[in-house]
DNA sequence: GACAGTGCTGCTTGACACCT
DNA sequence: AGGTGTCAAGCAGCACTGTC
């Protein structure tokens, strides 16, 4: 099976580029494709034998488009490839992700577009890596492969950033391991300067590097700034997806709860927890002078402990049951960030405030504001 | 003369590299 | 880190040309 990630930079101008693309391969991810929303059909012109998916960074509400178009990704695939193909919901216009299974193998596959490497960025390259992170969490898929234009130069902040998030996810960038970090490869070259960045990337998971079997930059395709970037698979190496209906599945999705679903938590908690009982034992010993250390009191206090998580767990996931935003928009600005707990919401909103207060002031590089804006970033 | 089509210019904007 | 330069696409405005 083969990747391409391609930064056609307009697809309008590339079309013919990306057509011929699509002919050697099986899934292409493209990014800066400049369509508006309502030009998204766009992309089913490129070959008739493939599905997509794209979305449009415009927001053609602010009235008439005013300089250069900007931003946009896509994802194609060949229809006769794959057995099933869905969509996975995302709020973020950098970000697409669609779940492909060809038999019983899936994979997850995520096409991005980060932000250019400066300071003024990071929060939002920091956004959309914690987006994949939560995309990934959440499709109960092992097996995935993000390509794209990560604006990561080996050797630049968001390079180290980028690899920092591989480690902590236990991934690896297919690309970089296969061709070697001083090999030389670039596959972004300046056309007002001649000089040669390596910016496109392929993010694999664990699961998914073992089925990777190669890489490489087309350098012979001139459509634009970029060079599209190949990526082999043999997808017959992924292992066989388990539907299991024992599989430990994390059932709690966190986010904003209406007042029905608050209600149905507090009734579900209490029905529960009431029947849980207090131990005996744990009623007779309830002192730090307690000399029964044994695992026997350990236990008693590791089953309590796991009883009232259970009931818990069991009542936050009934209670989203009433839910009507499955993963999708409620209404206007209202939406559930998969994977977003509490925690990072947060630190996100707090680092949010403070960097916009930062900004309004000037961007000062010392003092209260700008110590106040530096901690909240470390927090998040 | 009115109208439509075409081509050019200037402006705006985002992305990126280079220089200080 | 900040300023500056380059590049490219799309838009508006204008002038020019062709057709009726």
């Amino acid at each position: 099976m083969t990747f391409i990630s391609y930064n056609c930079k307009s697809l309008k101008r590339s079309m013919d580029c990306v057509r011929s693309l699509s002919l050697q391969a099986d899934v292409i991810a493209l990014q800066e494709t400049w369509l508006l929303p309502h030009e998204i059909t766009e992309l089913g012109k490129i070959n008739k034998n493939f599905g997509y998916f794209g979305k449009s960074a415009i927001d053609t509400t602010k009235g008439v488009l005013r300089g250069r178009p900007y931003g946009g990704v896509a994802l194609l695939w060949d229809n006769s490839k794959f057995n099933s193909v869905s969509l996975i919901s995302c709020n973020n216009d950098r970000i697409i992700a669609i779940k492909i299974c060809s038999s019983d193998r899936c994979m997850l596959v995520c096409c991005v577009y980060m932000p250019v490497d400066s300071s003024d960025n990071l929060l939002d390259y920091v956004n959309c890596l914690s987006e994949i992170a939560a995309i990934v969490e959440n499709s109960n898929v092992e097996s995935v492969v993000v390509l794209g234009d990560l604006n990561s130069h080996p050797g630049e902040p968001f390079f180290n950033e980028m690899t920092s998030f591989c480690s902590d996810q236990g991934w690896l960038c297919a690309d970089v391991e296969m061709l070697g970090i001083d090999s030389g490869t670039y596959t972004y070259v300046s056309e007002a300067h001649g000089s040669r960045r390596w910016l496109d990337h392929c993010l694999v998971s664990e699961a998914a590097w073992k089925s990777i079997t190669s890489a490489k930059v087309l350098y012979d395709v001139y459509w634009s700034d970029h060079f599209p970037l190949e990526i082999q698979c043999d997808i017959a190496t992924v292992r066989l997806k388990l539907d299991s209906p024992c599989a430990p599945l994390n059932k709690v999705v966190w986010g904003d709860r209406d007042q029905i679903q608050i209600e149905a938590y507090n009734k579900s908690c209490n029905e529960m927890l009431k029947q849980i009982e207090f131990p005996q034992e744990l009623s007779q010993c309830c002192d730090n002078l307690c000399d029964n250390v044994s695992l026997e009191h350990r236990a008693i206090i590791d089953n309590l402990y796991n009883s009232i998580v259970n009931c818990l767990t069991k009542a936050a996931s009934y209670s989203h049951k009433h839910s009507n935003c499955q993963l999708k928009r409620k209404g206007k600005g209202e939406r559930c960030v998969i994977g977003w707990n509490k925690h990072v919401r947060e630190a996100h909103w707090d680092a949010r405030q403070k960097f916009l207060n930062w900004v309004w002031y000037g961007k000062p590089r010392q003092g209260h504001i700008y110590e106040l804006m530096i901690a909240s970033r470390k927090t998040f």
